[in-house]
DNA sequence: CTGAAAGCGCTAACAC
DNA sequence: GTGTTAGCGCTTTCAG
């Protein structure tokens, strides 16, 4: 028995300039239109040809390592719940980033350190974006490894990204929206989930903003595990009744919805995220809605910016694409 | 002005052995602790440390340039919406694969092929896996890119792997649980997103065995949209009236307790996967809950098998893990 | 036990 | 226009 295919061998471009009759170069040429090259359209065709035949695949790590440019693009999710939401973001992203030749991979960040270095050292990613500010270790071995861009960068560091970036626009409208019809002491409800405390932070102070604004006084905030009757209770202990309530997302107006049933009481709540479950609970839920998948352009952009040298700012409206979604529970 | 730092220069392993005053080749040996080498502990201390005090990170793409062996591992998730299950199950398998030095990285694909394609060109994955099967040109792309492994393996086409795997699992639990209370005549109710038109089509097959091992009818099963009027006029529309039914998951069964409500009817209902919204549902939705995580892990498991060469069957007892959680809807 | 040296597959000067 | 060739950073024989 001759093990004649112990090594299972890789087709190069070598083996696709042979089929060719010409030279490796020539092939390298027209495979990537190497600008500056004038290369006679038969020639041309004899290269794509071979290579079709011959299921020619260039080998990424042969050629990152040659140009020192890798293309992929790493996202490092948040280790919080993803909705809808965050896949329409990652979706746009990759779009964008395809756009410019560019792959992007997700990673679901779960905590550990040193995961997170494993991740960038075996990818070697051209950039890397991550939802929460990077810490300054991370920053320095990314540094080191090359990477070319990495946001958010250092200057909007301090800031949560998430909040910063478009999360506090939702506490903002949810709180506009409920002043809007003449409510004029709110709560805020987050839930107790350690991971989403920034968020619902951002989400918090967004409310206490618009309340500030319209010259009522900042919102109640309690926090609330995802159970019917820690909701009940929440809201039967609150001192001053509120008039109203927004919560930190469809999840925890659910319960908030639960609760108040169980207590028999009924108090205008709005969400955000329009889950599908929104529109079935009762009442329907009233929500705040986003466009995620804008904001995945925005990123993606300030991230081939970066790429390019110019140092960029992430410069994303806080409110760009969210609107309320109004049905009956407020 | 000179330009000495035009190019700003990667750390190498040569940058370590000059620091160290030794050979690349003795720094390479102690950086992988290469077997079948006897290195004096004070070399390997001499080599550690000049790499800290540098900095260095070896560089994957050349690494596996020569090695032939890349250390990622590519995850193609589904369209579909995500939910907490599959975080968990990648989150698992992300672990299991770090375990054996494998770094698992994301994609959600959501239809173009060439996307795809350019996937595991960029990646040059040692691994890929998918939660439906791959198509013929898929598969007899990644084989050229000599890509190790890849799941579903080919065998094991021809089902979907979601409905194969776990899947249908989850629909025969709903019918055996309804059928235990007594239940004989069933309706299936499926989502009309076409991207779950398989997974539903596993998961109500489930359920019809499960019927047909009673000795009962199979279900009737229904496609609705995620709509509370479209919901009630599908359990209207059924002549035989049924006793209970089961929905394809947590949403579903939702939009049917609504459209039930709509009606001024009630009929017990079964969802699946517990989302954070079933315990707020009115009446709190009983479900099916899986434990994905160790679903998670038998991939990976799988995978390394497969990457070790013994050909591996990934075999999942498919009711591995689920369980129903019993609330008030059924 | 350590060092020298040969490539892995590819790109991009540089020659012809 | 097309071919030659020199590495990119790393692993791994093979000598010493």
């Amino acid at each position: 028995m001759t093990d004649q295919k112990k090594t299972k061998r890789r087709i190069t471009s070598v083996d696709v300039a042979r089929e060719a009759g010409l030279s490796r170069a020539t092939v390298s040429f027209v495979l990537n239109d190497t600008p500056g090259q004038s290369i006679p359209e038969a020639t041309r065709q004899r290269v794509l040809q071979a290579a079709a035949r011959l299921g020619y695949t260039p080998y990424a790590p042969a050629r990152t390592l040659r140009s020192g440019r890798s293309d992929v693009v790493l996202f490092v999710l948040p280790d919080w719940p993803q909705g809808p939401t965050m896949a329409e973001l990652v979706d746009r992203a990759a779009q964008v980033l395809a756009g410019a030749g560019l792959t992007l991979v997700t990673h679901v960040h779960t905590g550990r350190d040193d995961d997170l270095a494993r991740l960038w050292t075996a990818l070697a990613p051209a950039a890397v974006f991550g939802m929460r500010p990077f810490t300054a270790g991370e920053r320095a071995g990314m540094k080191r490894a090359n990477i070319a861009a990495v946001l958010p960068s250092p200057e909007q560091s301090g800031h949560d990204v998430g909040s910063t970036l478009w999360l506090n626009g939702v506490g903002r409208l949810q709180a506009q929206y409920l002043i809007g019809k003449g409510h004029t002491r709110l709560a805020y409800v987050l839930p107790d989930d350690p991971r989403l405390s920034a968020l619902g932070q951002g989400r918090a102070e967004g409310a206490a903003q618009a309340c500030a604004e319209a010259g009522l006084p900042v919102p109640i905030v309690s926090t609330i595990p995802l159970d019917t009757a820690a909701a009940a209770e929440t809201v039967a202990g609150w001192r001053q009744p509120r008039t109203a309530v927004c919560a930190y997302n469809d999840e925890v107006a659910l319960a908030l919805l639960a609760g108040m049933r169980e207590l028999g009481t009924s108090l205008p709540v709005i969400g955000a995220d329009d889950i599908p479950a929104a529109r079935f609970a009762v009442p329907p839920l009233t929500t705040v809605a986003q466009d995620s998948g804008e904001l995945g352009a925005r990123i993606a952009a300030a991230l081939l910016r970066a790429l390019n040298g110019e140092p960029s700012q992430l410069d994303v409206l806080p409110d760009a694409g969210i609107r309320v979604v109004e049905r009956e529970s407020a």
